[in-house]
DNA sequence: TATTGTTATACTCTATAACTATA
DNA sequence: TATAGTTATAGAGTATAACAATA
């Protein structure tokens, strides 16, 4: 086998790897009542202070009528709340209910029990080769590759 | 590091990699006009021969309701063409245009492109470890971890 | 005048249910 | 009676543009 099809071959499973790994987070998180995007919000509030739409809507890298959608979802499944801005009448501070933390709990704990799930026994060559893999990957899609993939 | 924060860190580059390839790809089919759904329907055409709306249900997995919207937009762009089949008045036969052939061509020759661009000049061994520690990722994903992964 | 968030409008993907034409 | 594809309706994510309130 050539060298190209070998590398098509690994790109083909890196494209399945995304397919899967997609669907299998769809499912979980909307059996919490989550979709991807309203869970990325929510990832953004938990890992800071309350914040506002505007702020949101950069940290999303989406138009701030996006923000305003996924927020109203989440207050309605009572993940979030709007609350006034202390000094600024314009702005709204969204910010995470308990019950918004305990499902971003939830959420990083099954997280932790998934990485164990896949890289347990793995074999520590494979791992490190897999890691070092991944971050050249990572590396020379963010530099340059952008936009002419053709995926 | 514990084994467990390289396994968390693993996965989290495993997703950042998701993240940034959907985005790359969904910008470079934007660009001919294309979508992901619309590519895969596009693709299932490439590969075999005029197939019928539930044919094309049945393969990506999604409703007969969605295939009309899928084709409709393909229909519009001059990629598929909806022809009557030959004895089945019911029935109608998805065909791939002359210019929907053209779009993925260039498609699989990018996605060639891409998988040179990504993996050429990676060590032998990062490679070979790469696509192992992918193998593992994939058989533990469709065995059992689904539904489970609280991603 | 600039900014925050909204309403108005539109496009895509997805689903279920009801309906038409055909088998 | 069952099947192929449609219309009707709905929810989610995304965008731009116009507009309100406030800075």
């Amino acid at each position: 086998m050539s060298d190209t099809d070998k590398h098509c071959v690994a790109l083909d499973r890196v494209l399945e790897l995304v397919v899967v790994l997609n669907e299998d987070m769809k499912r979980s998180l909307a059996a919490r009542g989550l979709t991807v995007s309203r869970t990325h919000l929510l990832w953004v509030l938990a890992h800071g202070d309350p914040i506002t739409q505007k702020s949101l809507a950069d940290a999303l890298r989406v138009s701030p009528r996006t923000i305003t959608g996924l927020v109203d979802g989440l207050v309605a499944t009572g993940f979030v709340t709007r609350e006034p801005h202390p000094f600024d009448r314009r702005a709204i501070l969204v910010t995470l209910t308990d019950a918004g933390k305990d499902v971003m709990s939830d959420f990083e704990r099954d997280h932790e029990q998934l990485a164990r799930a896949l890289f347990a026994d793995m074999d520590d060559g494979d791992f490190d080769g897999f890691v070092a893999g991944l971050d050249v990957l990572l590396v020379r899609l963010r530099e340059g590759l952008s936009g002419s993939s053709g995926l």
